[in-house]
Order: C-alpha cells, then sequence, then structure tokens
DNA sequence: ATAATAGTGTCTATAAGACACTATGAC
DNA sequence: GTCATAGTGTCTTATAGACACTATTAT
C-alpha cells in the first residue's frame, strides 16, 4: 500500500512585463544541480516558517531583483504531477504565482541565478524551459489575458503615470490585436475608477496626450471583452 | 538559517451541489487525531505516485462516495500559511478543488469518516470548519458564482436533462438573486451550444416544458453578468 | 373556467464598433 | 503650412432589462 507523501514545495513565477512592445517574461539560468544550464521561470523552494507566498517574493527578488514592494503576486495553479521534477527522489510540487511588472532598466541577475533576463514571450514558448515551466508560462500568459478583460490589472505594466496611448499599447501587446484609440478612449475613461488624471500631460510628436495615474478600482465592470 | 521545508500535501474538495432550491457543501466530520470531531471539507493526504488531483478524486470518492466520473474538479488555489495546520509538527500545505455536482440520492458516508452531509452553504459558513476550510468554502462559493457567468457550469449542478426553470434555479440559489424567466430564456436558448433540445418535454403544474440537455460549449460569450 | 408555468413580442436604455471629424502639438 | 498623435461626434447594430402578452397544460 502507498505511503503518505512527503514533498518539496516550490513557488516558480511568471513574471510579465512590457518591452518594446511586446511581452516578455523573467527567466533564469539554473545553476541548481537539477537541469542545470536550462532556462526556467524564477523562483524556488520554501523554507520552514514561509508560506508559498513568501518564497515567491523572496525568491523573485533574489534572482531578477524585482522587489516585493512594486510586485503583486496572484496565484496561478499548483503543478503536481508526479513526474514534474524526475531530477530529485523526492516529490517537488510547485505553487505558481503571476507577477505583473512595469519595465525595469535590466534584469539584474541576482545571487542565485547566473543569469537572469526578460525574453519575449513568444520565444520563450518555442524554448525547452526546465520541468514543466512551458506549460506554467501557457497558463500565466492566458491567466494575465483574462486578467485585462474584467480587472485593472493592465496599469501593473505601466510607470505610475501614463497615457491613454501606453495603456492600449498595453492591451495590443498581451492581447496581441490592435484596439480601435477612439473607443478605447471612451470606454476606459468611462470605467469608473480605472483612472485619474493627473492634470499633466505629455508632449511628443503629435498633440499632447493627458497623464494618467492607476484609480482605485480593480474590477473592471462591465468587462472589457477581446 | 531556516531549512528547506518539508511537507505533507492535502487535497480538499470544496463539493457543492442543489438541494431544494439552496447551495449546499458536502462536509464530513472528522476522525483523524488533528481536529477529531471537527467538520471539514472532505479531503486527505497524497499518496506516493499520486498527484493532487488523484488524490482529491480518490478522498471525494471515498468520504462522500462521488465518483470520479461524474465529477469536474476544478483547482481553486493553494494554501501554505505557516500556522494553517498546527496539529502536525509537519507542515501541511493544502490544494483546494471545486466540484459541482447534481443532486445526489443521499450523501453517502464512505469509509474514512464517521459522517458526511450536504450542509447548506449559509449555515456552513457560520459553522467552525477545522484548519482554514471555511475560508476555504468561501473562496470555492465565490468561484462558483464567477463560473457561472462566463461558463455553462451551471448545467454541472443538474441531471442529463432539464427545463430552463431547472437551470434558472440553478442560477437563482448560487447568485442569491431571481433572474427574469423571459430574458433569462432567451439568452440561453441563444447562446451557443448551451443547450440541445431533446425533443421532449415534461409535463408538471403548467405548459409542458422543454427538456434539454448540456451542449457542447464550455465558455459562454459574451458572459452572463450578475 | 382558473391557476400555473412556459415561452414570445416589444419597447427602451445602454453599449460596442466603425469611422468621420476636430484639436493641438512639433517641425 | 504638413504630419502625427490625441481626443470627440455620430451613426449603426446588438444586447439587457422590464414587462405585457400568448401558449399549453392540470384541475
Amino acid at each position: 500500500m502507498p505511503n503518505r507523501l512527503t514533498a518539496w514545495i516550490a513557488s516558480d513565477i511568471v513574471a510579465l512585463t512590457l518591452r518594446e512592445g511586446a511581452l516578455h517574461v523573467a527567466l533564469v539560468r539554473r545553476q541548481a544541480a537539477a537541469e542545470r544550464g536550462k532556462w526556467a521561470l524564477p523562483g524556488g523552494f520554501l523554507l520552514d516558517g514561509e508560506s508559498a507566498e513568501d518564497a515567491a517574493h523572496r525568491e523573485l527578488a533574489e534572482e531578477t531583483g524585482l522587489e516585493a514592494a512594486g510586485v503583486r503576486l496572484e496565484q496561478l495553479a499548483t503543478y503536481s504531477a508526479p513526474d514534474r521534477d524526475t531530477a530529485h527522489t523526492t516529490r517537488v510540487i510547485s505553487v505558481a504565482w503571476l507577477a505583473l511588472a512595469a519595465d525595469l532598466p535590466d534584469a539584474a541577475a541576482g545571487t542565485d541565478a547566473a543569469d537572469a533576463a526578460w525574453v519575449p514571450v513568444e520565444k520563450a514558448l518555442r524554448m525547452r524551459l526546465a520541468f514543466d515551466h512551458r506549460q506554467i508560462l501557457r497558463d500565466g500568459v492566458e491567466r494575465a489575458r483574462a486578467k485585462l478583460e474584467y480587472t485593472t490589472a493592465a496599469t501593473a505594466f505601466l510607470p505610475e503615470t501614463f497615457t491613454l496611448s501606453d495603456l492600449r499599447a498595453v492591451y495590443a501587446a498581451v492581447w496581441g490585436e490592435d484596439l480601435d484609440a477612439a473607443n478605447f478612449h471612451r470606454k476606459l475613461t468611462r470605467a469608473d475608477g480605472f483612472l485619474e488624471d493627473t492634470g499633466e500631460v505629455r508632449t511628443g510628436r503629435g498633440r499632447p496626450a493627458t497623464l494618467y495615474r492607476a484609480g482605485p478600482a480593480t474590477e473592471l465592470n462591465p468587462p472589457f471583452m477581446r
């Protein structure tokens, strides 16, 4: 008769950002013995006394320099297939998290990872990632797409102030389709609590654009369907 | 310095059904030493070689008699707070699942549970459940509510064939609000792939009602908002 | 006939999408 | 002035919700 399972728990993070109009994911090159050298999602094992969320924040900071304060983590799913990590004799269960981050100056390599980089999602999905991280990445991207429909999460990809064009570029990049600028403008400025007018404008090549900051709303009702 | 955590993994299931127009949840009275005698969600520890989903199906069958074939499980979330189970010295992480079930003849008590019962959700939320199961139940009910908006999951609460009144009763019970019968009828019969006309009718006190079965669609687009 | 439940018609208000148009800057 | 980008107006079509109305059964 089989015995009660004893397992190690990992938190792995799908950290997404926007760079040059394309969705990117944070990847690290593995230093640990298991699957060493392969690209993987940032993450690692829970330590005594830590929750899965604690570990996700810690590993994200250690491996990519993304500090806890500026990053909201949402739980994606837990991956527990018995054969998902055959490198260890101990079973490994992974709790996956989704983080949406504003573009950073550079993906700082931390202490634990030999290398950390922002990789275009399209490219990452064609790479051989460690363990089942490709599936986790797929699930994370799909969740991000869905979140843009019914929450105000898109602003998490942008700096504190941004224009409606910036915001529209987020939707275009995550959904992979362009949106009508006029209708987008009306819809989002009318969504209660999504945007706050800063009173400032940003000048550029054309007419100056109003600068907004994220409002208090987190849900988007009615949703903004693809 | 803290050490890498070794944990036991549990799968706990929020199994919901409809009885007499009210949403009910399957609860079991605990037999194990930890929190013995308290009501809890059905569930238990992963055994060697099992995935969390395997364990959820096995425990659900053992403790409530709900067999795997008829029940779709959707992962809810993983609960990993260090203090969520202080009865064991080993850390316990729980993967929670949501199951929507058609009403059954009776909640059969299985071998592992001294007692198993369908309890009205309103009542269960006011009980002192074991561990953090009240929070898990809250999260499960909220997920079920959301699922009815953008999927065809409501039919999972019904037998193979059902009338539009039956289906409307599901929405009314889960959302806690009545819906206009006329608009409900139009909306759902026009939703592509939600309903298939069986050609049969069910007679009762008034005009006979068309019997439908669940169609192939799983997503509901556009969603049906509360 | 009456009550009860199933189902249709229709009107109104709201929203989405297409796209013409105006506004305001850089050059 | 032109070009580029921001933002508004307006028309069409689709949908939600309210609710009057018709349909078909049991009694």
